[in-house]
DNA sequence: TTCAGAAGATGACAAATGTCATAGTACGCC
DNA sequence: GGCGTACTATGACATTTGTCATCTTCTGAA
């Protein structure tokens, strides 16, 4: 597959790329190039410039930025389908955060021109782009709301139940994206050791069961209620 | 000013308009209307269906969104010049967010279809409106990276420097837009009695003084060295 | 001008969260 | 198969933050 046309992708078709033309996307396809990542490997790092987007086809990377005090918060995990670095690309800035995979992945890299080109000639991609970019600022909203206003236990619960609803579960019940227990506190934005702490009373009280580092959901309800402020 | 014409406002300059035709802002002025509001009042609320945007003319708005809990997050403080509404016109979304003034705002008030037809014709307007969410997307994202990684004192002495770099100070050297203490704890994401107790905090140790519910700062480098961790 | 209600301030205490130390466990590598 | 390193787990304690009660101060309307 590594040598696949843009035009043949299903992957476009979750993206803002399913609104360029035949001709744009045989463009982008010539120029494009394709990339594998391990988990733990950097896609580009936070004050890269970046000259060109990742398109992910395959694997999870995620979004995160170091504040003062060391420690990194995700905020974002992208997933197949997404493009990783429009932000930047389009604001002619360099990044603002790092990516890095935590599933082994599978990237195209598109060169900035042929976005910039598309943006400046097609507006449904430029409008496309824009409703994504519009859809990606409200959840940042919610998640800041979610971030000062919820509890950390709230937090974890709430990071369970996105894990399951975005990258489901595994035939035994696992979520099958798998994430150390220090990356759930940096999306949850709390101490690793608060994390595993509230990880262990959620399993006590039956709310998920674990094996390694794998974890399971054995009971959504109660997981929902206490989301919601019981 | 109440009915002056789009192409000769000045405020304009500062947003995406500016990359409107001729025609394209002929056609805004003749559709917009225009609001006065006073301190308090409502632009729309969470929820709320919007037929079109916002620009400001002058004044402020607290964009918010109500917690499970029943706070107000404060997400945003949009001034002249910028334009409140575009992300759910855009996304074709209710309003996620409530807009209420904190102080007197005059506002003009442009349908959706104006802004609609242009997107979809004018690939430059719609390329700069596609920068600004960008920006905001930014801004988000760094919001969230410090409610989740800075404690309140943080971010109060933040808020603050934030007031004075975004809205100044008068002659007398204190804040000139003054926000309830009640606004300052929504903006922080914390308990009002908190701020309060920073705000007072900060008044023996020299930082800012006070009078009335105005704020002034008195030593924003022991605030920024502060906010950066010492 | 006065008075009521809102906003601000502060104490006392409870709850949530972070930090440090230490021990157990898993997993890749030779 | 063993070993070292990194991850997970847990206790003890400090710190931060929230909550409730109470008091004071401001402000706007009659």
């Amino acid at each position: 597959m590594e040598n696949s046309r843009c035009e043949n992708c299903i992957i476009r078709q979750f993206n803002s790329l399913r609104a360029m033309s035949r001709e744009e996307l045989k463009k982008v396809s010539d120029s494009k190039t394709t990339k594998r990542l391990k988990k733990g490997e950097p896609l580009f790092e936070e004050g890269d410039k970046l000259n060109g987007v990742y398109c992910v086809r395959d694997g999870v990377s995620k979004l995160s930025k170091l504040s003062a005090n060391g420690k990194d918060q995700i905020v974002k995990l992208a997933t197949k389908g997404e493009v990783i670095g429009q932000r930047s690309v389009i604001a002619e800035e360099s990044a603002n955060l790092s990516a890095v995979a935590v599933s082994d992945m599978e990237v195209c890299f598109i060169p900035k021109e042929s976005i910039n080109t598309t943006l400046q000639s097609n507006p449904n991609f430029t409008l496309e782009v824009l409703r994504h970019m519009a859809h990606d600022l409200k959840e940042a909203d919610d998640v800041i709301v979610n971030m000062s206003q919820k509890t950390v236990k709230q937090r974890v619960a709430e990071a369970f139940l996105y894990l399951k609803n975005n990258f489901g579960e595994d035939e035994d019940g696992y979520l099958i994206l798998t994430l150390s227990r220090e990356d759930i506190s940096n999306v949850v934005g709390t101490a690793t050791e608060s994390a595993i702490r509230i990880i262990s009373d959620f399993k006590k009280k039956g709310l998920i069961h674990t094996s390694g580092k794998k974890i399971g959901i054995r009971d959504q309800k109660k997981l929902q209620e206490l989301v919601d402020g019981f």
